[in-house]
DNA sequence: CAAAATATGGAGATAATCTCCATATGTCAA
DNA sequence: TTGACATATGGAGATTATCTCCATATTTTG
């Protein structure tokens, strides 16, 4: 696999006005309303530029979602370092929702916009799946959290709330469903007649 | 609000013609490989004849998306008339994911058409979002269920589940996050030190 | 069975995407 | 420095997809 060589100097520069300049219109919302030449001109960039950098839509979101992904990552092994493995998890989760809550308009974009060849999220996110099911094992492991679920079920439901922008009651709903999976993690008592799992 | 008029005869037939042409490709997943006005040709109808019924490939989902969505509000409110309310819940999700495994494609390619004005999902899944709220609420009756999180919750790790397609453990997670969602929304034991909800 | 109403197909206008290359800019060795 | 080589740039124009329009066909109605 050949590394990949480093960019010359004008060519990074263009390539960090691009990614600037896309978060700043997908926080807008704007991005659909634009055409992709015209997205070159508004970064300041040719149109041949903008393409040999990002060659669609979707690898210019991919790489913005690389970097949200990254400072939601970095801030979970912050969290597992100075709290209790449950509290951590928890705390991640909730604060998930807080950063999308804060982040709509970008939210709604990369949504959107990974929705097809979504591939392309299910790469981009590795980091934060990483994480999760690090904060996942690691409250198992404390015994605070049962065994018999995937991690991968925490990061479906995150997934829900990420691509289900627009619904009215965002906001409560998507709270709900972090109260669900955080009491529905938390360890069962062992055997008491009532099973759940199929 | 006029009533819609009857459409012609003729008018129908390429109605069902384009609807079951549109099933047909979106289970192959081959729909976005197709110009929409190759499309129309594959129905056997002319390109404006498709962009009357349909004026967008949005519009198109939305139309098969509604059909899906109504089978499965049927199948709910059976099951509230034969089960105890939780068990119906229960069996409605199970079977919900067992629907989309079943339709791999469809679910893909809805789930990918509707992420942008995904304000038509929510109108074509009303019917889906009513039987899921009642269901909840008549458990919620029975005691069974907590009052405190929204059927709205329970709807978006649906919509998760939905629109998670492509993991290569999807159903493993998909079932993983209906019992997260059934067991969180298991009445709680009431007050006993440990609160969860924010 | 006309006449009115409705619907059809597909050629061509419109609009977006993407390629190509003459020119500019950066890098590096001597 | 500087010159030679490698890399990157912008934007005009080719390519491709979307959508409109209307002369013609089909259905309905009186």
């Amino acid at each position: 696999m050949p590394v990949d060589k480093p960019l010359r100097a004008d060519a990074q520069r263009k390539r960090e006005a691009l990614l600037a300049t896309a978060r700043e219109v997908f926080d807008a919302g704007d991005f659909f309303d634009l055409r992709f030449d015209d997205f070159a001109r508004l970064a300041g960039v040719g149109t041949g530029t903008l393409y040999r950098h990002f060659p669609t839509r979707e690898a210019l979101a991919e790489a913005v979602y690389r970097d949200e992904v990254a400072a939601l990552a970095a801030h979970a092994h912050r969290l597992r370092d100075t709290l209790p493995a449950a509290e951590a998890l928890a705390t991640f989760l909730r604060g998930v929702v807080d950063h999308i809550a804060a982040h709509q308009g970008l939210a709604r974009t990369l949504a959107t916009l990974m929705a097809d060849r979504s591939g392309a999220l299910a790469e981009g996110s590795r980091a934060l799946e990483d994480a999760v099911t690090d904060l996942v094992a690691a409250a198992v492991r404390d015994g605070a959290v049962r065994d018999d679920v995937d991690a991968g079920a925490v990061m479906m439901a995150l997934h829900g709330i990420g691509a289900a922008h627009d619904r009215p009651e965002w906001r409560t709903e998507a709270d709900g469903v972090i109260t669900l999976v955080l009491d529905g993690l938390r360890r069962r008592r062992p055997a008491r007649g009532q099973e759940s799992a199929r």
